[in-house]
RNA sequence: GGAGGGGUUCCCGAGUGGCCAAAGGGGGCAGACUGUAAAUCUGUUGUCAGUGACUUCGAUGGUUCGAAUCCAUCUCCCUCCA
């Protein structure tokens, strides 16, 4: 089985320039391909990690991947799917970003040996000559067509700065560097950037006279649509520092019933055959599959080590009710006598502000030690701590272990 | 450069002198129902405080007993024209 079959059945693939000469060329060579990552945060999230997972079965096929880090186009923006423009970010930002992916994508991808490469394209985007660029590349890009390109479609009614328009022929040009360099002859991407893809073909096409390809991938979305990794704050991150393996683990642990297998599929390595058995199971049964990504996920991000912590965390306090070694903590200055529900909350964190804790307290959504706080003034002594510190609940899913400094 | 329109609380979006901490929706949080799911229903949603105080409606000044609402300046955005 090829890897084109395996990332099809998978239901990786959105889209292929050309469906046959793929597949023939991933069967018959060792190609180099490449993704382009912009470093817009210092850490990438869960949208990424399915770009990583395709580079990993690709690298696992033989295929030689690169990582193609966006410091040069970082600098512009991309417009495809915005609605409004990105905010400039500084140089500096930009390297310091570049530097986190490096690490991030290494948990993933092999690059020992020149078995992956990591490039950025900073290193030949940042001394272009405007003339020579216009000369050489701007002449094989049409205006007109490239107005019709879907991923400008939202912009041209909202307002679409030169700036941004450029970003297509950067990312064109680093294909073309790509396949000049190192004979990079596939680019794959997020399917937002199928434009962008076929401008760098194209590209290629005229300057070198020679065919390459490109594929893109589906995008991480709930069964109603919603991109995947959002949560009330933000993304989902890779970083430990950004999202706690522990809440990364929950993440997975509570997706839809209906997203559980695509996740499955998407997301880990487990076997077809055990996933097609884990999508026969029906209603209660399918938190068992939902354990399951959880932990392969995590596993995968963090280390087995960090998802055996998170899923022991989980099991304990959901299913045996107790306290766990792993749970989230907060610590409190000792020293006083009683310490109030509320100033409790407040003070670690758990809440972000004595207005919230009231509410919380008030509507009853606050349990400690498995006994509801009825009261905002309702106080512990230090006693209450013990040596194993408070055990504090906030809703149903929120659990956090306070301990005293 | 010229003409016009606009910046409101996490987001969208009402509000044109006191009844506005500001309608409505979304989102968030909590409760009920459940399976740590979805859907639904209910409550809640500036900060601090036991009916009160304080900060908020792009920024700064001004008019007024009193301004998100009026005036001036500044700033950012959008549309049309060039």
């Amino acid at each position: 089985m090829s890897v084109y079959d395996v990332l099809e059945e998978r239901g990786l693939i959105a889209q292929v320039t050309h469906e046959k000469e793929v597949r023939e060329l991933l069967e018959k060579e060792k190609v180099t391909f490449y993704i382009g990552f912009d470093p817009t945060a210092d850490s990438l999230h869960v949208g990424h990690f399915l770009q990583l997972m395709v580079m990993a079965h690709m690298q696992r096929a033989g295929h030689r991947p690169i990582a193609l880090i966006g410091g040069g186009t970082g600098m512009v923006g991309d417009p495809s799917g915005r609605t409004d423009m990105r905010s400039m970010m500084t140089p500096e930002t930009i390297s310091y970003h570049c530097e986190c992916f490096k690490k991030q994508i290494s948990r993933l991808v092999d690059f020992s040996d020149g078995k992956a490469l990591m490039v950025n394209n900073a290193d030949w985007l940042m001394n272009l000559n405007y003339i020579e660029f216009l000369r050489d590349i701007g002449v094989h890009f049409s205006v007109n067509r490239m107005l019709t390109a879907e991923c400008f479609k939202s912009r041209l009614e909202r307002g679409l700065s030169f700036l941004e328009f450029n970003y297509m022929l950067m990312q064109s040009y680093d294909f073309l560097k790509l396949y000049q360099n190192y004979g990079c002859r596939l680019e794959l991407g997020g399917d937002d950037q199928w434009s962008n893809i076929l401008g760098g073909l194209e590209l290629v096409r005229r300057v070198e006279g020679q065919e390459v390809y490109g594929m893109t991938f589906t995008l991480l979305t709930t069964s109603e649509g919603k991109k995947m990794g959002k949560t009330q704050g933000g993304a989902v991150w890779l970083d430990p520092k950004k999202t706690s393996p522990y809440d990364f683990y929950q993440y997975w642990r509570n997706v839809g019933d209906q997203d559980v297998i695509k996740c499955l599929k998407l997301l880990t390595f487990l076997p077809m055959e055990q996933i097609n058995e884990l999508a026969k199971l029906q209603g209660q049964e399918i938190n068992e599959a939902k354990k399951i990504l959880a932990y392969e996920v995590t596993s995968l991000v963090h280390g087995k080590e960090e998802a055996e912590k998170a899923q022991a965390a989980a099991q304990a306090l959901f299913e045996a009710g107790g306290p766990s070694a792993d749970m989230p903590t907060k610590t409190i200055p000792g020293g006083f006598e009683t310490i109030t529900a509320l100033d409790l909350i407040s003070n670690t964190g758990i809440v972000p502000s004595r207005g919230e804790g009231r509410r919380l307290i008030t509507q009853g959504g606050l349990t400690v030690n498995d006994q509801k706080v009825t009261s905002i003034d309702q106080t512990f002594s230090q006693d209450d701590f013990g040596t194993e510190g408070l055990m504090v609940k906030k809703g149903k899913k929120s659990y956090f272990k306070v301990t005293l400094a």
